[in-house]
DNA sequence: GTGCATGTGG
DNA sequence: CCACATGCAC
């Protein structure tokens, strides 16, 4: 039986419900993971993904930031903090088990520039990361850690990887942080099934005409270990969601499993 | 040959843009006066009209009132205040000549409530448009005066005349103030065509359910002097808009006129 | 450019 | 309830 999964910055669920609704009728996705919803858990349309026959686990927060998992069967088991010692952390992970699967989604930091100390902070909430897989989880252990994770791995991870040297999202040592996660254990989902195309899941709004002259970054991620990773049957971005009318400045990245391969 | 014009309370030109393209689209009118434009001239999306094959001519404002006339043809005229000795008075005042006829498009002052110092405003701003006509015109002239006088002259053109005795829309004091200026020589078309009927133009938001309820007013007003009066075929007010999507509080006014019989 | 928060105005 | 202004973050 084949299980789909897909990650999606919908930046502002409110703005994007449509979107969103329209994109689940049409893919039917078991499990999707949401960051940038931007609303608190009473703001979050709850009603309206129930009645598409999806459950919600949300971490909500004013304004900013904010994860959300939708899934056609509730979760598991569920987590909402990545520092369960910190109640007033941002709204950035949440992690639960679907079908015997831990998912977890992470909105990262963007960090702004490599000077300001929001990019500590980024490369903190990486290293916290993988202490956090590290501690509960083995290699071996049926895992998916997706979201924004708001780097770019590798130089044909950007339009134009020279005049992005340096810049947020391409900085060597973001770069390195995103690195170490992975070699915990993690395989690049989409980079396992296409590993030369030129693929970008964010074209900033800032950016005159992005979408259009294709100047985007791959930002978004599935990252597997090695159990999911061969029980997987393909990945792909779903670029055609950026070109509609009220856009997310990201679009959706999903793969499909078969789960008897797991 | 036949002539239409019409009146509509847009409430943000911009918010609006969608809905008043496909009106103006469906019904072809020779003029049409908006009030409540909500934007300053650099603001205002004059490509639109002029693409959809009307010319624009407006006195705008930031952030409130603002109104402007759209016309198959050119102004033959423009005037742009009513107190051209004041410079910064609020943008409620345009006037043209079209075809022939002056067309006067108002958005009178709403007053908040008959205790506030914006009621006199009110008040002040009827007498001294009841000068401006007579200093400048005849009343046998061709002559319209149209747009959202936030006045409901008579107890028919409130949805509960008990409960809105006094308040602001049916004040005696304003229904007397546009009495008066009505009295120097024009006629209230939607009455003339349409003597007995409940008809509202507006329906406050504010209220629950107030368009589906009907619980509305009448302050949208086409005033003509006589001859225009004789030449008049139809008024109608076109309540179906209010019913939509995305609706403007106000609902458009429209009249047809034979210009042979001017 | 876009979404959200808050404040003003109707 | 709705539109617009300002301010913030990305």
């Amino acid at each position: 039986m084949n299980w789909k999964f897909a990650t999606f910055n919908v930046n502002g669920i409110r703005a994007r419900l449509p979107v969103v609704l329209q994109w689940l009728e049409q893919h039917q996705p078991d499990v999707l993971c949401m960051q940038e919803i931007k609303a608190q858990e009473k703001d979050f349309p709850q009603g309206a993904f129930r009645d598409a026959g999806y459950s919600v686990s949300l971490r909500g927060q004013k304004s900013f930031n904010g994860v959300a998992i939708v899934s056609k069967k509730p979760a598991e088991e569920l987590l909402c903090r990545l520092d369960e010692e910190n109640p007033d952390e941002e709204a950035r992970f949440i992690a639960g088990r679907f079908d015997g699967i831990w998912v977890v989604n992470t909105y990262v930091p963007q960090g702004r520039t490599p000077e300001d100390p929001a990019f500590r902070y980024k490369i903190d909430f990486l290293e916290r990361l993988k202490r956090w897989f590290e501690s509960r989880f083995d290699p071996g252990d049926r895992l998916i850690w997706a979201g924004d994770i708001n780097v770019a791995p590798e130089d044909i991870d950007v339009f134009d990887p020279k005049r992005m040297e340096g810049e947020i999202g391409c900085h060597p040592a973001e770069r390195q942080a995103f690195s170490r996660v992975k070699s915990w254990g993690f395989i690049d989902l989409y980079r396992k099934h296409h590993p030369n195309e030129k693929q970008f899941t964010f074209w900033d709004y800032r950016l005159p005409m992005s979408f259009k002259r294709n100047l985007g970054w791959r930002l978004d991620h599935i990252l597997v270990t090695d159990p999911v990773a061969r029980a997987s049957l393909e990945c792909m971005v779903d670029h055609e969601l950026r070109g509609r009318d009220k856009p997310s400045d990201h679009t959706p990245v999903w793969a499909e499993f078969d789960l008897e391969k797991l």
